[in-house]
Parts: C-alpha cells; structure tokens; sequence
DNA sequence: CCTATATTCTATAGAACTATAGAATATCTT
DNA sequence: AAGATATTCTATAGTTCTATAGAATATAGG
C-alpha cells in the first residue's frame, strides 16, 4: 500500500522534478543553478523542492544518477551478445551517443559536475564508469583473441579513446539537433575500425605483406 | 616608463592570480570557487584580489584565455609546416595532449566553464576554438589532396573527433601525473591513422584488392 | 463526507559571498 | 632618505542563497 502507487497522481511528479534539476543543472552549472531557479522550472515555489530533495546536492546526485544504471547495463549487455567484433563496436558506439540525444541534460550534468557530489554518490558514480569502460575493454579484448583486431592494440587504451570521442560529441549533439547522427555512428565505428589514411600502395618487395600500417616518425625532443 | 617593468617584483604577482583562479576553478567550477578561496591560495586576503580582477567574471575570462592564442598559434604553424601529413597530425595530437599536461588547470576550465564567461570572451574563445578546429581541418584536407587519406574521409567530422578524443584524455592526463604521455600519444596517432582492425587476410578472389577495410553492418531499425 | 496522506505554500533564520572604500605597508626610483 | 607607485589589508554594505518549520491545499479511499 505504500510501496509502489503508479496509478496515482501522487509520486508522479518526482521525475520531473529531477529532470528540471537536470536542465536548469546543465543551463548554469551546479552552483550557479539555484533551488528557486529549479522550482520555477517545475513550476512550484523554491522552499516546496525540499519535498523532493533534501538537498541540493541530492538533487544532482539524483540526476547523475538518473538512467545510469540502465545505460551500463545496455553497455553489458551488448558484451555478451553473439554478435561479431565489428557489430560490438557499432553498438557501443551507437548507444553512447544516441543517449546524448535521449537525455541530454543529464549526460552533460554527469560529465561536467561530477565534482560537487557527495562523496558516495561520487564514488558510485565512478564505479559505474569504470564498469562501463571495462566492459567495453572487454569486447576489445575478445576481438584481440578473435584476431579480429591488430595484436599491438592496448585494449585499454582502445577503450577510453573510444569513449573520449564519444563523449567529445555530446555537446555537439546536444546542440545541434540537426545533426545526422546515424550518419555520425557510422563514420565514429569506420574511424575506429580502419583509421584515416589510404593502403592503396602495395608493397614492391616480395614480403609477406603482413602489414601495411604506416608507422609514424617519432619527433619527440 | 610604464610600459614593460619586467624586473621588478611589481606586475610580477598577476600571473600567480591567474594560475591560482585557474586552479581553485578547476577544483570547483566557477560558482562553487568564491573569491576567497582564490585569494588564499594565492596566499593573499580575499578583497585583495580585486587589485587583480574586476570582478570574479574577469578573473575566469583571463583564466579561459590565458595562453589560448599560443596555443591556436602553434596548431597554424603546424599546418603550414612542410611535413608529410603524418607527421603533421601526430605533431597536432602532441600539442594538444601536452598542453594538458602544461597547463592543465587553465585548459580544464576551458572545457568545463565557457558558459559563465561574459558574452566578449565567450564569443572570442569560441572563434579560438574554431579557428583551432579549422586548421586540423585543413591538414586532412591536405591529406586528402595528396592521397594520404582514403577518398571517403569527411575532413570535418575527422578533425572534430580528434579534438573530442584528445579532449577526452584531458582529464586523465591531469589526473595521473604518472601517465606515459609519448606512449598515449603514439597510440592516438596510431588508431586515428590505422585504425583497430586488423589487416592480415588477403583477397581470395583475382581483384585489385584496393580496398581491405571492413564495412560494418547497418543495425539501424 | 471524512480521514489519511501527499503536495505545495509562506515566511524566515542564518550563512556565505561579491565588491568597494580607505588605510596601511611594501617596493621602486632618484 | 623621500616621494611615487604598487600591493595588500581591514571592515563592511548589500545581496543572494539554502534549508527548515508550520500552515494550507489537493487527492485518494472507504
């Protein structure tokens, strides 16, 4: 009887009040949004947000939070699906940023205000990160086995490049609406499957031909 | 006469109120750092810092552009440099993630606070960042011309997310002093060239065996 | 209609913060 | 040393903000 009243009006207004927090949150940043400036959005009196947070920090604990879970759990499971190493990719790369455009607000909040949370929210919140990271790792790691990737990649280092450039995005998707983004996911997995530059050339000597990635000089000092 | 006083303890003190705004709102995001906590970690009282900064508005906008045209500087100089396209991205990823590691607090803000500025400096640090962008641009286009790159590279969308991954590693480069930045950088500049995939099967088929790079399945709808 | 519960409102205490003014001290130049 | 300039300090006015308490209103179920 106390649990879980859905058919109510009652409760209903929790998520918005959280996705008001969001937005005004992404709009101002945390300490520039003010508790009047959320409420209005919601469209109560400033002292009436209390009903719902019981602070201001709560109020972004519970926006950071808001939908991560689901989000790495989609991550998890793209992992353990039968798909081969290229469609992985696409799926992570796919869900990473058609998320931006799903909740933008607080996905912008979770990258950029992390730092005013409290200490456990916070430490949750890395967690969750670092869950999400690892498990892409992981579907590098079997593409390395698969031989479906080059055996020098750092799986690790695979794994954030890819998120960096994700999240790299994610302003732009939020901004611009316009914005093809099937288009985008496509030329993101390309990039990262087969690089920029041309392999025309083929080699002159009788080698194996193994490889045919360029190597860089190195101009370092 | 009051021009340039470079040798005398005088003048000597602005940069140090830079560097500790830069660093106190990289802590704290731009509203959470009072004037205060600026003023003591650069060890003087809070309504000193006024000498410095007008206002705390002020105080980030130095912050946000404090060695930026340098650095937008150093990317023109290297796209009209005389290197092979290589060299000349590996060189972009080298100044980019570098700069982190130089100024790290500064460039942090840049990322994180643009929206507080006030409307003068927001607009000329996005004209930075836009000229920033264009020149990488040029240099894949360059590419292109030259055969470097393979035909079906969008030069916008590469130079964007380079800038997004190397972005993406800001953090992480400030976070971890003990990060082995070369290797990062080889790495990046790897992936951005040759991609992940790996290359190794040849054409069992007669063809011109032109092109080996995998296409990836469409999973959209 | 009546009661219980959920939601919102008003009013305010108390804290923190920005920016200014004017006095005080330090550093430079001659 | 003396005057000029640069830097820092103290003290404070005035504003804004968070969070709480308690009253008031709305909704649901019997």
């Amino acid at each position: 009887m106390e649990e879980l009243a859905e058919s109510s009006r009652y409760q209903s207004q929790k998520q918005l009040a959280i996705r008001s927090a969001a937005s005004v949150f992404a709009e101002k940043g945390f300490h520039g949004a003010s508790t009047k400036d959320i409420a209005e959005r919601m469209g109560i009196k400033q002292g009436s947000l209390y009903y719902y947070f019981k602070s201001k920090e709560e109020a972004l604990g519970e926006v950071c939070l808001f939908g991560i879970e689901d989000y790495v759990e989609r991550m998890k499971s793209i992992g353990s699906s039968d798909q081969p190493f290229e469609t992985k990719l696409m799926a992570t790369i796919t869900s990473h940023l058609t998320s931006y455009r799903e909740r933008n607000e607080a996905l912008k909040v979770h990258n950029d205000e992390r730092l005013y949370l409290p200490e456990d929210k916070r430490a949750k919140l890395k967690e969750l990160g670092s869950r999400y990271r690892q498990q892409l790792e992981k579907i590098f790691e079997e593409g390395a086995r698969t031989g479906a990737l080059r055996g020098t990649i750092d799986c690790h280092f695979a794994a954030q490049a890819v998120i960096g450039m994700c999240n790299g995005w994610g302003d732009i998707i939020v901004r611009e609406p316009e914005l093809d983004l099937f288009d985008l996911i496509q030329k993101c997995t390309d990039l990262v499957l087969n690089g920029f530059i041309e392999r025309r050339k083929t080699r002159r000597d009788g080698s194996d031909a193994v490889e045919q990635q360029r190597t860089i000089k190195s101009n370092k000092d």
